[in-house]
DNA sequence: CCGGATCCGAATCGATACTG
DNA sequence: CAGTATCGATTCGGATCCGG
């Protein structure tokens, strides 16, 4: 029935239909790091119930958002269309948003692999990187654990298995060889890291960050180069 | 309780937390175009039940986005703030995505003043706009008008009373004297203009549209200035 | 008319259990 | 692994009502 419609013939109404479901925005963010399995989506939204992800992934196939892909060997996996893929820069910039409104990190909140690789993102800013030089270091939060690789002014994030779970067979990308040049872990308040109220010397003073192996030194450059600023309207070139 | 959040600490979960309910992304639209009363909000929002309209202003009072403030002659309108006003270039971007996905309108769609001006906001091509002269010119959407103007590449609309409704005392930004070059009226099938689906000889002959008064070949650059290419990635330039 | 508050049935969501 | 089924808790939608 359209009684849940909005009866609005507009864009932003349409695409509130679409993709505006409890959830459904989420279930895309994570699918713009990579296709993953249904159990790998129960995972990473760990308070969604079943019932609503396969409600939700059943209705984003419908809008031509998500597209259900069986795999060759076994099981079978989610991936965003090319009309799914053009809302990267929506959400990078909704990231960058609603990390302003971010407060400290509830009781029971988590930190999962595909939110944090797509703060990163949202947080990586281009232009610093075209000017700097090369660099490779290892993030962990919580047991989430992130190879981090700034090249070129191209930023590429690995997920590494977080303790005895092997690595996920999907993610065939060359895997960065190379021994990181630091290795840092950090608790949620890495937040205050990434919007400049923490200096990297004062965060590893704070407790908020302490440096596993490598250079500490590198960690300055870590922090110019994913940056929020506060104030900054969110730019949202493509 | 915490049972309704999303349990993670991430920005775009927050942002989501903020505007993801039901509804809150038009208002924050309708909001974009100018500050509004309650009755206006209800009335560009016809099938929002009024319990829910005052449910989310007072949510987007509390998270920041929207501020109440009262009139001086007599009652009180809501506007956004600075904060809710960054979100502007994210649900044009949106908009623009969805346009992608509208069908043909539904039986008891509407077109309102506000989601029709964020339309073209939307469809609003800046670049073609500064290479070309200026263009003035009445817009007629079901009983909707605008006045559109297009002078130096910055683009400007009023929303006109549609018939016996004295024009909004509020409206105090100085309406254009001069009359238009070209007076139009066209049925939601617009939105093939600006498609592209339609040329707008096509446009006419079709009867999605006809000229009321004025320069007819002035529709050619309506066409070009407003503009959402189907294949084209949603440009976030701010 | 403006700016809501209240009430109630319908639909959705959340949690848990269960199945091919 | 990839979901369905079930059921109580919330929220939403529609209508009405109320004080200025």
């Amino acid at each position: 029935m359209a009684s849940r419609s909005y009866g609005q013939y507009c864009g932003v109404t349409t695409a509130v239909e679409l993709i505006g479901e409890r959830w459904a925005l989420l279930i895309v963010r994570d699918l713009l790091v990579g296709p993953r399995r249904y159990t790998d989506l129960k995972q990473g939204l760990p308070r969604i119930p079943t019932n609503i992800l396969s409600t939700r992934l059943k209705e984003l196939q419908e809008s031509g958002v998500v597209r259900r892909v069986p795999l060759m060997h076994c099981g079978l996996v989610y991936e965003l269309t090319d009309y799914g893929r053009m809302l990267e820069p929506i959400v990078l910039a909704l990231g960058r948003w609603g990390f302003q409104a971010m407060g400290d990190p509830g009781a029971d909140d988590v930190v999962t692999a595909d939110s944090l690789t797509m703060a990163l993102r949202t947080a990586f800013q281009p232009d610093v990187a075209a000017a700097l030089p090369t660099l490779h270091c290892e993030v962990h939060v919580g047991d989430v654990v992130l190879r981090v690789l700034v090249d070129d002014g191209v930023l590429r994030i690995w997920q590494l298995a977080p303790a005895g779970r092997p690595v996920d067979p999907r993610d065939a990308a060359p895997r960065p060889v190379a021994e990181p040049e630091l290795v840092f872990a950090a608790g949620p308040g890495i937040r205050r890291l990434i919007s400049g109220e923490l200096t990297p010397g004062a965060a590893i003073d704070s407790g908020v960050l302490h440096v596993v192996s490598g250079d500490a030194t590198l960690l300055d450059r870590f922090a110019d180069l994913f940056h929020i600023d506060e104030s900054l309207t969110p730019s949202l070139a493509a």
